[in-house]
DNA sequence: CTAGTTGCAAAGAGTTTGCATGGCG
DNA sequence: CGCCATGCAAACTCTTTGCAACTAG
């Protein structure tokens, strides 16, 4: 692992990101965040390149957006050992902190004989706010 | 929904899709498998788009992959309504049409508030096959 | 004949890379 | 002062779009 320095930028990176340990960015939406402390894109890209080397980032490709998201690992809550819901209509991103999904992968191991990461596997579908949304606008 | 002719190249797309439809697809790949009916990959794009629309195709974005998939939706199969597990070792893909699926997504609906489109929502992790290949390489 | 389809090229979006300049340690 | 990081531009990949020529019906 090659030495690294601390810069302006790369700090505020981090702090941004340490900040929001569960969301999915866009790089887009971090470089916005940065106010002039690291202005180039492809800078922004090497750091998140390197956080998710060092395993403090994940990097996602996610159904239904054109670009990668990336969301900061903090050292509690790990998201390495649950699933994620996502919703398709507005893009939030839910903790799927249950019993209920360990048991499936214990099954899959078990019976399919498959080992899923369940920190890396994102279920789609539609949150409780949208489908409310949704009804509301069938009424109207 | 508009009128579409018959041609060459578009049988020929359907037809080489429809004989796998429950497989992942690069456009890379079905290009190659066009023998020339088909020789402009923006037509193939199109063709897919259109079958997207008509809901005979599906478009993916996947983890770990750098461009989409497409997988052809067959009558039958309709791979709608089940999970799909994603080795990503070697790409593979498998359908886990079983009970502990619906079962937390039945969960899930009721004590979430989440419905869960397990159709599009796809497991990763690493298949038994991977899993020997690693053991013997470990081993060797 | 008319409207959909193809092939090619160009344009876009997202990401990566090369290189000179600048800044951390 | 040496090495790493930044910023900018260029290159690259994947996908979409525009347009003239072609073809199914």
């Amino acid at each position: 692992m090659s030495k690294t320095y601390q810069t302006k930028g790369r700090n505020k990176l981090i702090e941004f990101l340490s900040a929001h340990p569960d969301e999915h960015f866009s790089v887009e939406r971090i470089c916005m965040e940065m106010n002039g402390n690291l202005n180039a894109k492809s800078s922004v890209y090497r750091n998140l390149s390197l956080l998710c080397e060092r395993g403090r980032v994940r990097k996602f490709k996610g159904e239904g957006e054109t670009s990668c998201v990336y969301q900061y690992l903090g050292r509690e809550t790990s998201c390495r050992d649950h699933f994620h819901l996502k919703c398709l209509e507005c893009g939030r991103l839910e903790h799927l902190e249950c019993y209920m999904g360990d048991d499936l992968c214990h099954h899959i191991g078990e019976h399919h004989g498959f080992t899923v990461d369940s920190g890396r596997s994102i279920l789609y579908g539609v949150c409780g706010d949208c489908q409310s949304k949704k009804k509301q606008k069938i009424v109207v």
